[in-house]
DNA sequence: TAAGTGTATTAATCCAATTAATACACTAAA
DNA sequence: TTTAGTGTATTAATTGGATTAATACACTTA
């Protein structure tokens, strides 16, 4: 029944007998190792790195390729879940979600966040002309230098 | 030469003699000290509760009226220095600045964050018509809701 | 010189965030 | 039913940055 589930999965098996990892972890790096986690996965994801449905290595797996606590992969799991990448089976893993789950809650978040900003650029009492300009400039750009791509 | 500037800060020692301070401290609040200073003050400022030129309570004596380091108060004031809503000249005191001084910083401030975080509304696969529509939108409502005021 | 001003440096304190330890609960297969 | 895998919840330990305080220094004016 879930076969093909431990099929894709026996990837990560591959890559961990070849000691690699699907993620590197760099101590110097500042920020909580759950953050950086976060990031990583999420860019993979995003990136087209992972298929849907793709099982994710366990919490202690990958906690022990990565020489951490579990909690903390459990944590950084439990993290993107929050925003969609992934969805969990208890006692079964993690999962892969589809593109469409995951890009629709990156969108609102960063809407979201962006609406602040231009009150906030309202209330420094910059035009609304200017700000017009400005994303034409951004969003030009990107075109500029090979657009039409989208993510990460 | 500099008797107007002592002039206008004779206010403060009103306010003082009355038991009354230009700015109070909420210990309910988690914020820091002085960030809540600083916070208040920027609108007391921004909002023209205070004339360019008038001169600041000295670090030590806002000090005493709030019961706080002058430390403290010195940080505050560092920080609306940085955000140009104050200059110091040391040895005499912190003064508030012309409007234009801090207007345009300010809206640099809040103009680089909105970039930003238009650059991440593009990675995420927002489009930009519909960008132009929601800046519309927020400009828009302002301005329905007795528009043409500006700064907080 | 004295009394006011801001500033720099250093130390003490604290507390929120992070990570870890441990036990619990669910699933599938032998 | 048992076993070995999975995720989850709870609680505790740690620690490191942020905040505040103590103190001494430096500038300005009268």
């Amino acid at each position: 029944m879930f076969t093909h589930i431990y099929a894709r999965n026996y990837i990560f098996d591959i890559e961990r007998s070849r000691g690699e990892s699907m993620i590197l972890l760099d101590y110097r790096d500042k920020r909580p190792l759950y953050e950086q986690m976060v990031e990583k996965l999420e860019r993979l994801i995003a990136g087209g790195g992972l298929e849907p449905l793709t099982r994710m290595p366990s919490v202690r797996s990958l906690a022990m390729e990565l020489s951490v606590n579990p909690n903390t992969v459990q944590r950084a799991y439990a993290q993107l879940e929050q925003d969609g990448y992934l969805y969990t089976v208890s006692g079964r893993g993690s999962f892969v979600t589809a593109e469409s789950e995951w890009k629709e809650s990156r969108q609102a978040k960063a809407l979201e966040q962006w609406r602040e900003m231009t009150r906030q650029a309202l209330e420094a009492g910059l035009p609304e002309d200017k700000m017009a300009a400005e994303l034409h400039e951004i969003y030009g750009e990107s075109a500029r230098h090979g657009g039409g791509e989208q993510g990460v």
